[in-house]
RNA sequence: GGUCAGGUGGCCGAGUGGCUAGGCACCGGUCUGCAAAACCGUGUACGGCGGUUCGAAUCCGCUCCUGACCUCCA
């Protein structure tokens, strides 16, 4: 089941062809640092295209980079914002792209998201858009003014009946209706259509040879072109912010419509703002916090540094659909349950089952199992998948303690969790361990770390429980926690 | 102003009619030389006012509050 934002409701999801997907996530904006609430967005859908690959499919993601087109303002007036920032800082275009390229794919990667397979540049299908805008021309749905071409809103409402603004849920008579504050705009013929082509000044720095003349494309198209290219005319999944869903995938929608006839889109998803203290994140807004001040902790929102995994955890337990807000006390929370779950998950690896029945903790496993992918099947719910899990976890440590016997759980039943378990964790929700000495420590810290708990141990051994202490505290401030069980003592870096 | 989402216990965050979500924090217990971790247990909820129903956090109406979109934004 996936909810889909065209008919706000819950649909089965069945892909167009059999056991392939084609999904297309818009990208960012490449003009600045990626911030955090970006990087939400393409957590879940990276979680999204984890699952879907999980399960079986194969998948083609599409995940474009706009490296041109934004504007300011309104209409013909506006800045391009790349442009604007490359005069600001005396660069070339291209070098802010570099730049904000660069900077958001570490982002992601430290976020452990998975590359998409293929991810276009807008300057880089600048033909596509051309000739996109050719076949609208051809179809009628568009007009040239002074070298910029428009789409005709009125013209598409009129041949399409109840199509546009179906998918923000806007009346089109609403949208007719606008009488916003409209300056400049004198080249539309009326407010609601909007640039498939702008026809540039001389000086712009950005700007292609079509046949209208010199220029540049307008910012919906270039979804709709690269979609259409590497997707097909219909595709399965298209997603983005919430934020994107009017004007720009409305607009989208008219584009292929008026392209090529089809409704392009068979589900939409759209994931819901992350805000900070309330108020959405936004670059126009400048109160963004990027990730790297949560990975460093030199913020003005955190109290210490959060490493990525955290971060994704936190995500994980919101659901994509809801805005969700980042505080201190929700990452330090989420610090403790993030280790609480890899704790867990080691501890899975070292314990034993060997029951042969079907007991009670048995069913708790199936059921458990069964529940995590029921969760993941109803809209992706990762926060309900988590619980299930977390109840899982809970039953891991028992077993670990000896309050449920090894005996009492069946070997084959383990081996399915343990397999899940990891499978969920690591393959679909991405999380990596970065809780112990696999955080790249080495060796050598390990053989140093054994010795010296040899001689803790000695040391509690002839109970001079003083230079135990001590050893422990100097650790912990090291940032090295000694935890002692009955089978000695074990030991993890603070990440 | 128009449109659309929300308001859940100390914090975060699920949940669309009856059955403990979960994480974190708190309290009691077990374990431990002491801790930590873990396990067991207890408590604190569904913005307000009405209504429907045998029964509502969940449906309906009104009301208050918050956020998002309507302009570039993930």
């Amino acid at each position: 089941m996936v909810h889909n934002s065209l008919t706000r409701q819950k649909e089965v999801f069945t892909p167009l062809v059999e056991g392939q997907v084609g999904m297309y996530v818009c990208g960012p904006t490449v003009y600045k640092s990626a911030h955090i609430g970006n990087a939400r967005t393409f957590v879940s859908f990276d979680i999204i295209y984890r699952y879907l690959l999980h399960l079986g499919y194969r998948v083609r993601y599409v995940r474009n980079i706009t490296d041109v087109g934004h504007l300011t303002d309104d209409g013909d007036q506006g800045e391009d914002k790349l442009l604007k920032q490359a005069i600001e800082e005396k660069k070339q275009p291209m070098e802010i792209v570099q730049m904000a390229t660069l900077d958001f794919h570490d982002v992601m990667k430290s976020l452990n998201a998975l590359p998409p397979s293929i991810e276009p540049t807008a300057t880089g299908h600048i033909i596509e858009q051309i000739r996109m805008v050719s076949q609208i021309l051809e179809r009628g749905y568009a007009y040239e003014v002074n070298g910029s071409i428009y789409f005709d809103t009125q013209k598409y409402i009129k041949d399409h009946p109840n199509q546009y603004g179906a998918l923000s849920g806007k009346k089109t008579d609403d949208l007719l209706e606008e009488t916003r504050d409209l300056n400049n705009q004198s080249d539309k013929k009326h407010p609601t259509d909007f640039a498939l082509w702008i026809s540039a000044p001389k000086e712009h720095l950005m700007q292609w040879e079509s046949p209208w003349g010199m220029g540049y494309p307008g910012w919906h198209l270039e979804c709709s072109a690269m979609s259409t290219k590497y997707l097909g005319k219909t595709f399965d999944i298209h997603g983005g912010g919430l934020d994107l869903l009017f004007p720009h995938h409305e607009n989208e929608i008219a584009q292929n419509v008026g392209c090529c006839g089809t409704n392009p889109v068979r589900y939409w998803i759209h994931t819901n703002m992350l805000t900070v203290n309330g108020t959405k994140m936004s670059k126009s807004l400048n109160n963004s916090v990027s990730p790297a001040e949560l990975f460093t902790g030199e913020g003005s929102i955190m109290s210490k540094a959060f490493n990525p995994m955290i971060v994704r955890f936190l995500m994980l337990q919101s659901h994509y659909r809801s805005t969700f807000d980042l505080s201190d006390d929700a990452l330090l929370a989420a610090e403790k349950g993030y280790n609480r779950l890899m704790q867990g998950l080691k501890t899975l690896e070292q314990i034993q089952a060997t029951g042969t029945g079907q007991t009670e903790h048995d069913d708790r496993i199936t059921n458990g199992i069964e529940s995590i992918y029921g969760h993941l099947n109803d809209d992706f719910s990762t926060p309900q998948a988590l619980a299930s899990i977390f109840d899982l976890i809970t039953m891991i440590n028992s077993l670990n303690d000896g309050h449920i016997s090894s005996a009492e759980v069946n070997t084959n039943s383990l081996e399915e969790l343990r397999k899940v378990l990891a499978a969920i964790i690591h393959d679909v929700f991405g999380l990596i361990d970065v809780t112990a000495g696999a955080s790249g420590s080495g060796q050598s810290l390990d053989a140093v770390m054994e010795l010296v708990l040899e001689l803790r141990q000695q040391a509690r051994a002839d109970r001079n429980f003083a230079t135990a202490d001590l050893i422990r505290a100097k650790l912990t401030e090291a940032g090295i926690t000694i935890k002692d069980g009955k089978d000695g003592s074990s030991w993890s870096v603070q990440s």
